[in-house]
DNA sequence: CTCCGGCTCCCGGTTTTCAGGGATTTTAAT
DNA sequence: ATTAAAATCCCTGAAAACCGGGAGCCGGAG
């Protein structure tokens, strides 16, 4: 019986792309594609595929966000994240959701495909580079709090702790805190630093 | 006769997606792929095709510079962007060094073969959301000088003026200047907003 | 109920940045 | 040789950030 592949992506070509690689597969079936999350999830609610290729960067919801929704609710379906970049933090994210795999799109036709044999019976696949990416283990992800994040995003646009106390009717001793609170979640010695590491994690638009 | 294209694209599946999408097509002849800029600019060395899809991050060059580079070889090679991301900034440089065109990577067959007609008679196209982006031409790219450029990363990398002073060999004075024409030239109001655009620039690592 | 995490607020003191000037020397290009 | 841009250096004063504490309030989990 033919495992059944379905990919979400946002990028037509990418589609096309695994469509045409998987295509003269003799044990794979071609599911059908989504280009958003919500499309994905409205094709789930009719029918489940045995894998889920799915793009970390969709347009309505993270990646993320929707693996943890997709395991909840169809646990039988697994998987593979897919993403051009090569982010511990990502793949771990992912894999913390529930994902059984991490791909990168510059994979080749072998790789995909044994990635989908060893996922649709239950095992996990990282790509070398993803599991290399997951052993510097260095960086755990980095939490932040409701409030942590208006502030931090708030300092990102360049507000001074007086400005962005006055937006959030807060005392500028409290902003302060939560200022020294970033510091140490960044373990950053400044504000430059600590922007600079909440840009490449994606914390600040 | 059939107009030649190239694709340079360090995903795999990205080249299958395209070669997939352009191998019905009557007009269009595949040249070839690379998966480098290294590998792109040997196969221009023996042959060259009419247009050259390249993906704007390469491996070992930014598509920028290849552009350039190409055009420099090869004025007669017409260069279509090719990216997942819609930034101003990126398609701006793009066409500034010479590039005829930019397709994002979730375009459609039309939008794919349209743009390499065009192109191919010396005709420009822009996908609709990347001449979107261009219109909004509020920001134009920031130029750095080298030194402006040292004393940045080090700023990102959390140090202060004191220490990049002693880093560098210079007074504290000096750094606090280079400092200022960064804010003035990024319009920054401080280091926060600063390191948070230079960083989506790209400026820093 | 108790404990913990998140949010709030405060103090005192030091370091650093920012906003204004102005000025000289190197370097590269015409 | 001239010129312009880059790189260097200096001053002052105000504003902001950083440091290392302490402390009360609340809501949810155990």
């Amino acid at each position: 019986m033919a495992t059944k592949v379905f990919i979400v992506d946002d990028h037509y070509m990418v589609i096309e792309g695994i469509r045409s690689l998987l295509q003269a597969e003799k044990g794979i079936e071609w599911s059908g594609h989504a280009q958003s999350a919500a499309s994905c999830l409205a094709f789930l609610r009719r029918e489940q595929p045995d894998v889920l290729l799915m793009d970390i960067n969709l347009p309505d919801m993270s990646g993320i966000d929707l693996c943890r929704e997709v395991k909840q609710l169809y646990p039988s379906v697994f998987v593979i994240g897919l993403s051009t970049f090569n982010q511990q933090s990502f793949i771990q994210r992912m894999m913390e959701n529930g994902a059984s795999g991490y791909v990168l799109k510059n994979a080749t036709q072998e790789e995909l495909t044994e990635a989908i044999s060893l996922v649709s019976r239950g095992k996990t696949y990282l790509s070398d580079e993803a599991s290399h990416a997951l052993r510097d283990n260095t960086h755990q992800p980095v939490v932040l709090t409701r409030r942590e994040k208006e502030v931090l995003e708030l300092i990102a646009d360049g507000l001074t702790n007086n400005e962005i106390a006055q937006k959030l009717f807060v005392s500028v001793t409290t902003v302060d805190t939560h200022r020294k609170n970033l510091l140490a979640k960044f373990e950053a010695k400044n504000i430059a630093a600590l922007i600079r590491t909440a840009v490449k994690m994606q914390l600040v638009k």
